[in-house]
DNA sequence: CATGAATGAGTTTTCATTCAT
DNA sequence: TATGAATGAAAACTCATTCAT
């Protein structure tokens, strides 16, 4: 659970403690969503599942949240402050380095995000029936295409040039993201999932 | 509808007619069900909305499916004898031959079975929340393994060896396959992805 | 399954087979209906779950009974047919030996005829929350009175005179198969239950 | 309706009163569904049968009771905490006074609660076919054996021994209860059945 | 004669949402 | 703020009945 801790609570020192309180409960609601989500999917996503998994009432995420897509608003921005793609490449000082670096943090970011990462490839395949989720899954690939693109231009900072283009190699990353995270919920080992898409990345990625 | 046709309408032999009559209504409500699946997604694939699709009642679809589950078990059956992952490389004489014939068939079955090419990756992703939706989502996968290690066998017939492992090739192609699928429904014009990606699957192909 | 056998089969030598031969499906169609009424109750008696039990269509029901009252209609009359309140005591000699003809009849019927028992007693159950029942149920009451009334006689003639009321005794008799009855369906050993019901009724009976 | 009134009124302590308004409604809605079960019968008893008896939607039935069976569950507790099969017989003096208050205690139960008594005779008989409905069967039969227990011994107190046994008497005093009930629905006067089963029960009873 | 296609009302249950307090 | 009462639509499924063939 301490990967989808509550960050605001920090916050209830100053004076303006209602708003905070409020934005507290908000993220702990949402947190609740995501727990949910990540286990059931999103259909399965219903108001009173997640009150169930908290200490308020059902009526309380409606007080919080106008409808069951605000709450989907606020799920989708706590997954793009938690920086699941990030992978800080601006001290790697060869190509080889970049991979090394990149692999460890797609795998490591599996290991304490793997809610998110199970979330966000059912949001992006909801998105596809479901409009209202398609702002928020075209946001989530948005802050992940960013990610990436730092790390392209690290590869060709260091003199790296991509044939085939850089995106597919992207594509194919994720896709082996996606085999893992899979491969976890049903019913496969996570950690030999993800030492293997340790090995599997190396094995495309640049060096 | 061409792509979901009518497969039971040759049923004009002799004595056994009500079978296939039957067998064709089976069939078409089946046919219905996947066209709904397709545009909504698995979770609104409700008896009602698939009998709203067609001239009966919903009790009618009850009356040839025992459950929903038997109408879901037809529409994989019916996946499965699409053959959508198919391509004939038996005649390819050289590796870049047997690329080009299995990039033209990828893009052939996209644009004739996107629908069914839709509802593969729905299922994939929603079995890993719906225990009873396994068992048919490994049967499709499986389906669309076979058709992947017979191309493979090609390839290495012609002398080709995978480096990268063939396996991480196919999981990209695949990956390729889903971006043009979801570009599709996304807004994207079909025939646009489609040509895209020929164009990626050429460059990542051997060859 | 003997108990229940088909008894207008033998109808089928003379010329007018057609009415005998419907009237022998409607006896076989009645037969199966006593069986699932027997298993699982009069509100789960429906026209498929007799029609499965059959080698019949579930139409054919409707076309041999125009309803299902018309079905419980027939088994009533089957009910009645099988005499299974009847004792024999014409021959008996003095007053004990018509309560152990009486004692044995009763313990004979419901080891050949459980199902009708139980049916009875479901029948006169029903029959009083629907309305359509109610007939049916008093004939059957009217069948075992009238039963019941020749014993009285006989032990009248024998000199005995009832005190309580001979009524009172019947009533006990009566509740004392149905306690069998059901001790037999709730999985008590219908042997042992009927072992039971003869001591007892012995004691009751005069004599 | 005053044999089943709202004991959960009372609520108008404090603060803890939203639980007894709560518990009133359940009350509330347990007692109409035990007046469509004691007019109805079991298999009529559904939730929208339910809620159509009461201002409320069906809805409203599913938020106080989780499911059919809890609903059945509170209907079970009404019954039970009714104490329909008591009778006082601690101050009788002799065999004939006892013999009197139980005759009495079993009419006045049948004019108060002749609903529950009804309900008592269909939930024993279902619970023959219905697998789900046993355990609260049992539950109420075992009320009526210790109320019946309780009886004997102060008969056995006073020095009367039964000849037939006194479970035999038990059944028929059951068995006569049971008639007035069935009398009761059936069209015959409820005070005509009463008075005669008082009759028939004094010449049954010890004395 | 006999079948099974077809319907529509019924069952239990879940759920997003509104709202009075 | 926070609760939980209340609703109505929707889900999967069952069933008696009608009817064309």
């Amino acid at each position: 659970m301490t990967q989808l801790a509550h960050a605001g609570q920090a916050a209830s020192r100053s004076g303006d403690d209602v708003q905070d309180v409020h934005q507290g409960r908000r993220h702990d609601l949402a947190v609740a969503a995501l727990h949910t989500w990540s286990e059931y999917g999103y259909s399965h996503v219903s108001v009173r599942n997640i009150a169930r998994r908290t200490r308020f009432s059902h009526g309380m995420v409606h007080y919080y949240f106008r409808s069951k897509d605000a709450l989907v608003a606020e799920c989708v921005r706590i997954i793009q402050e938690s920086h699941i793609f990030g992978a800080d490449v601006s001290a790697a000082g060869d190509v080889l380095a970049v991979s090394h670096i990149v692999a460890d943090a797609i795998c490591d970011s599996l290991r304490t995000h793997r809610r998110l990462h199970r979330i966000r490839f059912d949001l992006r395949n909801q998105s596809q029936f479901e409009r209202e989720l398609r702002g928020y899954a075209l946001e989530v690939e948005h802050a992940h295409d960013v990610a990436v693109q730092a790390i392209r231009r690290r590869y060709e900072t260091l003199g790296w040039t991509f044939d085939p283009p850089f995106e597919l190699l992207a594509i194919q990353v994720d896709a082996l993201r996606e085999r893992a995270v899979r491969a976890d919920l049903l019913g496969d080992d996570l950690p030999v999932a993800v030492t293997q898409l340790r090995t599997d990345l190396l094995r495309v990625l640049p060096g």
